[in-house]
DNA sequence: GCTCTGAATTCTGTATGCAATTTGGTTTTC
DNA sequence: GAAAACCAAATTGCATACAGAATTCAGAGC
């Protein structure tokens, strides 16, 4: 540690060892997106918290930045419940990101310098060696990635948060959402339009390709939630 | 109370006494968006703990909450501060509403009743009465009320959050923007416009209105950040 | 066998206590 | 006189403690 404090007094990034009610925040997180905590689950926080081995305190406070991202929500008395999205929740939510994705593209093509784009296009090849390789996981991963980046060209921290804050809400259902063969296919299709109307800054393709990236995204979706 | 528990076991809305987080929340928002606790403040929790009469526990789950909406900032290890926006911000923010609204317009004009397009007309009358009586302060509550009404018309539950987030946002810099008579005369003047549009259920007409309107209330706020 | 009742248990909500870090001011040093 | 070093007070972060509400379960009554 002796190095950080070797370094010029105006660093940029400070050493921040991350708070415990940080890390649970995350860990939380993960488990209410990768389904270890399933929907309607209360949150047992006497065993949770046994589990991480921390106290209640700062679970307590990781749970109610929780709630307010979303993904739970508090019941007086009966504690943190993890939320369950019904279909027409997740279609406006779907909805709400295609219309922020749009507004990001238009943005985007506006703004965006020559290496942001650069570095979505290694994210999207990365992307399509793992789509080729048949490996789901790390595609789901980069294009979660790519969609963030999209939007952060458009340089809006507001919009950034808000898309972020609805794709956690979606991350779940997406996460399930395995589509067969032929649907995977065009949606990476749609990823190569996209990447290609974006380097060439082409704002109506882009911003067309995008809405029908999103309009399919439902469709690949829906099936999964009528149960 | 006891006619609580004289009702029907699936009643819609419970007793739910507010927890003291709860409370803390809203009283601690309030007093961010009224300019009580000034951007850049630190935020004391002895202090503010004392002088609410509640222990740091709950105070502390209340700033969590508050972090993720994005009204305050934790730094590790020295609490949270009140969230400063520039100028920039405040305009992307203002960006990301502006498509959320006409959004919300589009929806709209499709699904809105009868009824609660008779309950937004209600409130536009009753704004348009303080407008005339000079009652900035009720113009301002029954403004902030009608685009969150017309946002809920789109029947969007993840709409109507993100919305609500970003209002809440810009709710003190709005709050302190006193525009001049004239400019407020034409915000008046739009609003009758978005009425009218939306009681003929004119989307073309609405989204422009709320385009221009929502352009406009940059307009009106941009000079009081410049310091 | 089923429902209702009530005590035992579990769990949440809040307060308090303690260790570790930060902050502000004073002294020391060059 | 300015900067570095240091010490004391204040403040955050987390754990523990305790009261009150909710849940569970056993037994009584029908």
């Amino acid at each position: 540690m002796a190095s950080a404090a070797d370094l010029p007094s105006g660093t940029p990034h400070r050493i921040e060892r991350q708070s415990l009610h940080e890390a649970i925040l995350t860990r939380l997180r993960d488990m209410i997106i990768e389904g270890d905590l399933t929907p309607g689950t209360r949150i047992n926080e006497g065993a949770i918290g046994a589990q991480f081995g921390v106290s209640r305190t700062p679970l307590r406070e990781a749970i109610k930045y929780l709630a307010s991202e979303g993904l739970v929500e508090l019941v007086p008395s009966r504690g943190a419940v993890v939320k369950k999205f019904t279909a027409k929740e997740v279609r406006d939510m779907l909805d709400v990101v295609r219309t922020l994705e749009e507004h990001a593209a238009v943005s985007a093509c506006a703004v965006a310098t020559d290496e942001a784009v650069a570095g979505i296009r290694a994210l999207h090849d990365e992307m399509v060696a793992a789509y080729e390789h048949g490996e789901r996981r790390t595609y789901y991963k980069l294009n979660q990635e790519i969609h963030t980046r999209l939007v952060e060209l458009a340089d809006n921290a507001a919009l950034s948060d808000v898309h972020a804050m609805l794709q956690t809400r979606l991350k779940r259902i997406r996460y399930v959402g395995h589509e067969g063969e032929e649907k995977w296919a065009k949606a990476v299709g749609e990823h190569v339009e996209m990447i290609e109307a974006l380097e060439a800054r082409d704002a109506d393709r882009l911003v067309d390709v995008v809405h029908r990236h999103l309009t399919k995204a439902w469709e690949r979706v829906k099936d999964s939630l009528e149960t």
